[in-house]
DNA sequence: GCCTAACCGAGACGGTACGTCTCGTCTTTAC
DNA sequence: GTAAAGACGAGACGTACCGTCTCGGTTAGGC
């Protein structure tokens, strides 16, 4: 996962960016997290963001298109923080870097950290608030979905992708399993719960998710 | 699914209303919904739902707490009105009125029909456009997401939950599976894939969705 | 001066009156006066003062035209009070009953009497609330002055003049000044200065308007 | 009297106005002239001056504390455009300029040019309208009535009273007149009429003031 | 080592929507 | 059967932000 420093959220006519402040970028992204983590979406405003970034409006304006893209590059910026360290955003430790999820061979219990590592990750109010604005923009703005697909989801999907190819290839998964779906299936439910707030995230549910995909409904 | 006529969205100190008038409560929910498909959660505002209404903005504050209080009550009614005519809100066709989703026996059968149905459904503007918007309002306002879950979503869990028990008590689902869960992992996936956009809608989807969850992702 | 407990402030197609209840009537201007009082004229509603007189808008509304029938009501009922008691509303205090001001034969020591009076009444905050409020709607609403001219200025004007006529028979007044112009020139600074607050209303004042009044302005 | 171009009428924490836009203020002031003109002081509001001037709400609320505050600037405006041209705002022509009423030498002809001009403007709707309409925020609002009572009312009296100076040291008054008090009984008269609808406001009127305020009321 | 172009902070601007308040009318309910 | 209670459509209030637009100040190459 690249830190994307110099990629406006999808801007168009963007400036030249050899001048551009790295400084100011830094502040207004950390204002954003920070802000979206104390006052929530509903009250996060691009003065306030300014305000708190020790920034004018019109900084934003010009490198960013949307408070969508603002956070967009916030996220990725904590994700690319936290990617050497191990961790993906709201996707999981990786063992390896930032290249992939751990694999220690035993697919099930690989999964079943991850998942718990996500959970936890969702449940923590620094991430969960970013996050949640993040999610929020996204639902209702197409272009921003591009970006976010493009940049954040395609990454996350290919490394739980490889996973489950290395799986496959252990033979421990079926060979006419269509792994997006199965990534679908697997991360699904706790992306959920999560955002519908439809029950609390603890390690016992992301278990029993990863179980009950992995054997399936039927009887034995 | 109950038309949940005298329910305000989650309102505390709310008036008495007995003096409420119904024709203005329709009014407002029929104009939340078609503003919310037609100019997006972002542009759907309390001033708008009340000029399109023909209602002054008063009588939306005074019954409802909430732009997100408004829109789960449209979104019931839709359901109500619905539920008699086979439709459940975004979570497929119902066979038996408003108390189950269909049971020909056939458990494969039955789920691919709903969540092609749902799939169908979320896909039509006209549904999107409300669902998407209360869900945005859900997302970041636990107070609705109460309301959210108790109104809507408990009773439509419900429902499918009920499918799966028959088809257990029928042979076709394993004992020991976590019938909550199970939902999740059915309903999960396609829920993300619209809110996200992360891929079209399609029949094939929810087969391969349906068909993955039944058996499992483990080679036989 | 008579009460005019029966005589809506200048309404037209005003009801029967026959049924009108007296206690609301009484308790409706005795709740404006208080609430002109302690609230002033720009926070004074008809919702405030039905609410504080225990009665429906409706009934406010089914008597007087407008806010300021009630106030001029409401300063005819305190002047009907306290003219047997021998004061006027904001015009001086009457030695012989509502019929007319001091005549001890002394024109100059009675006009002071009566200007010092009115000055004591203009600054009592019971009486400032009101009669401001009345003034200010008098001000704006061509109607309302005309009732107001007819039921509350007139025979006030004409009590001033009869002081100043018994004076000219008395010899003490030019016989060529005009009679009218005479109580205009002598209230008239007195009002203003309320009004505008341009200045404190003390009995120096109001004795200086009074002597310069009468003798005029050129040298002896 | 002065323009008053920069100064806020009253506001206290009030803005840098270094980059303050002339051209807003002037909209701003010249439209809420038009509208006490047009639809009387009690339609007079905020969002019709705004809307008017095209202007967006806040800039009236960033630079003048209250309605009273504009309507005061607005008429500030008004009699310095005139105070060149001869007129001064409610309060008689000058001769000379923004320096005094007119002396000819003859006080009573001087007095009763000046009142006649008075009468002309409180008759003309243009005037009317505005005048009306500060008058009735000055009576409620006793802030504004204090920056009324400097920027306004003091610079009048003060001309007036300079004109009286003038006739006393030419021997047209008595020494031993109090100045103040005699402006108020000549031009308070006047006032009252025009505020309370008193009567016309004709030159004849006017004549009989000065007549009366100069020669007294007593026998010769 | 200047010149000049850009980005920067700041914040005023024309707007829009907010949630509250009150208006004057209309309807229901309890006495 | 009257009137209190109060819901209703309407719309202004004053506030908060939006996104755009100047402002000077400062910075960083290109000369």
């Amino acid at each position: 996962m690249t830190p994307a420093k110099n990629a406006p959220g999808g801007a168009k006519g963007a400036p030249s960016a050899a001048r551009r402040s790295e400084a100011s970028r830094r502040a207004i992204l950390t204002a954003a997290v920070e802000l979206a983590g104390e006052v929530g979406y509903a009250k996060l405003g691009i003065e306030a963001i300014a305000a708190r970034a020790g920034v004018g409006k019109q900084t934003i304006y010009r490198w960013w298109p949307s408070k969508g893209a603002v956070l967009l590059d916030a996220v990725l910026m904590l994700s690319g923080a936290e990617a050497g360290a191990g961790g993906g955003v709201a996707d999981g430790a990786a063992e390896e870097g930032a290249t992939g999820l751990p694999d220690t061979g035993d697919l099930e219990a690989d999964l079943k950290a991850v998942l718990r590592a996500t959970a936890a990750e969702l449940a923590d109010p620094a991430f969960d608030g970013v996050l949640r604005a993040l999610t929020t923009e996204v639902i209702n703005d197409p272009a921003l979905a591009d970006a976010y697909a493009e940049r954040l989801q395609a990454p996350l999907h290919a490394m739980k992708r490889g996973r489950l190819v290395a799986a496959r290839e252990a033979g421990q998964l079926a060979e006419d399993v269509d792994l997006d779906v199965a990534v679908d299936l697997i991360w699904g439910p706790l992306t959920n719960r999560w955002l519908q707030r439809g029950g609390p995230l603890t390690a016992e549910y992301a278990d029993r998710v990863v179980e009950t995909a992995l054997r399936g409904l039927r009887p034995a």
